[in-house]
DNA sequence: CCATCTTTGTGCACGCGTTCACAAAGACAT
DNA sequence: ATGTCTTTGTGAACGCGTGCACAAAGATGG
């Protein structure tokens, strides 16, 4: 999981735990699947397995909401719907730009989930000359110039970055100066950013490169001790492979 | 953070923590840019800094490496770089395949950051036919029927999948039967794996209703208790604006 | 109206992660 | 060699998140 918050120690905002905040979209992911095939009623450990956690977890979750549920019914699909939505501020309508529209952002601005849920993409915003005017998932690219007067004019307050790392803290200065209090960030960079702002980031390395951290591990702890639970898992690929631990570094600095 | 594991109740591999496994590739970014710029060490304020952590956070990290600091002096950069990235697997290489070659699954192929650190495309795998043989990002686009084959040949333990969501726990599947143990999905579903295969998902739906709902909160408390902290912030949008707190549900279920 | 059965809501305990604060270790100057 | 100064490495305390296990609540049937 590409995570990351910065600003407010965990203030708990109106007693609603930042863990708990992180599973209400996937809840109600599951629960809108439910209301589109007409279930009335669902029961925490039958909601619990479709949004892939513990049921326990998420009936204190939705304690955190109020009492939303029926005891030794279940709760209300429909009406849980509303309140999620309510909850994550998704009965209104959400102005996001989107800045650096090269191969992640065109994708970003084609990607269907964005208008789905409130979220409406009011400009795409590129630093090339030569892309502005081009239409993008039929929205015209407007040049970095007009970045701040885009903002404004929309009422703008959640930006999307998707440019180079190098561009990123820039585009980020100018955004929140404009107005913007959450950035979403695709850029590989450590974004800075004044109290009040929050900054979440998604970083396909970094993603990787835990998994692949988790990787090694199963492949030394096959190679050590023997369980030979695991079927496939070839030998693969180069050097190195002296086991996890204990194994003499190959650089030593002086 | 588009974050997520499945499996291994945290079994601290080795003894480190998630948390700080996490991390390491934050540091090693860091640690890259400084051995660029020839920067021999570096203190463990400085580097905290420029990862956007805590001081006393990283040394903690570090500490479950090893000892490799001089105390009064800091870190030395090169030796830190590759301790990390034998820690973290990259001194090998590692072939992954990317299932759904569609705006997505082109950019991620285009993505630079996938080389760069011993990541490698093995393949690009779509289900269209017509797309088969096509190049994109310079690799020809295998078709699905391929994908066993494909694994196997390779040796490829590192699946990302771009799919559409309905598609995903198929290619999943498929995937996981083929040799896959770990997983980066793109696509907005809950996966379930058998034990001893890593998961991690990336979501952008979930990553913005998060901010919405941050959003929300500081644009309640700002018309609530006046504290005027933030400058702009317009009134923004639709209605349902009676205040986050003890407002009456619009919608209620028999 | 009462008994039974299902399912919620939550008190409690436990473990992980974070942070503080400081002793130990080493560099460096004299 | 000795003292001072910087910076690491870590013990300890704290807080958050998770999961167990059960009592309370309500539905349902007789």
């Amino acid at each position: 999981m590409a995570t990351g918050r910065t600003h407010r120690p965990a203030t708990r905002s109106r007693g609603i735990p930042e863990a708990t905040v992180a599973r209400l979209p996937l809840y109600l992911r599951a629960l809108t699947a439910l209301s589109e095939r007409s279930v009335p009623t669902v029961s925490s450990e039958e909601l619990a397995a479709a949004a892939g956690v513990n049921s326990a977890k998420l009936r204190k979750d939705f304690s955190y909401l109020g009492s939303y549920g029926t005891r030794g019914v279940g709760y209300d699909v429909e009406y849980l719907v509303y309140q999620i939505s309510r909850e994550l501020g998704l009965t209104q309508d959400w102005p996001v730009v989107i800045v650096g529209i090269g191969n992640l952002g065109a994708a970003l601005a084609n990607y269907g989930g964005f208008a789905s849920r409130g979220f409406r993409v009011a400009a795409l915003i590129d630093a090339d000359p030569a892309m502005a005017g081009k239409p993008v998932a039929g929205i015209p690219v407007r040049h970095t110039d007009d970045l701040e007067k885009i903002i404004k004019d929309n009422g703008v307050s959640i930006g999307v970055i998707a440019t180079p790392a190098g561009a990123a803290q820039q585009v980020c200065d100018r955004l929140v100066a404009a107005g913007v209090t959450s950035i979403l960030n695709f850029a590989p960079t450590v974004l800075s950013v004044p109290d009040g702002v929050d900054v979440r980031k998604v970083d396909l390395s970094i993603e990787l490169q835990i998994l692949a951290f988790h990787e090694q591990r199963k492949a030394g702890e096959e190679t050590a001790a023997g369980d030979g639970a695991l079927p496939a898992a070839t030998p693969r690929a180069t050097s190195a492979d002296q086991g996890p631990d204990g194994d003499v570094p190959a650089v030593m600095p002086a």
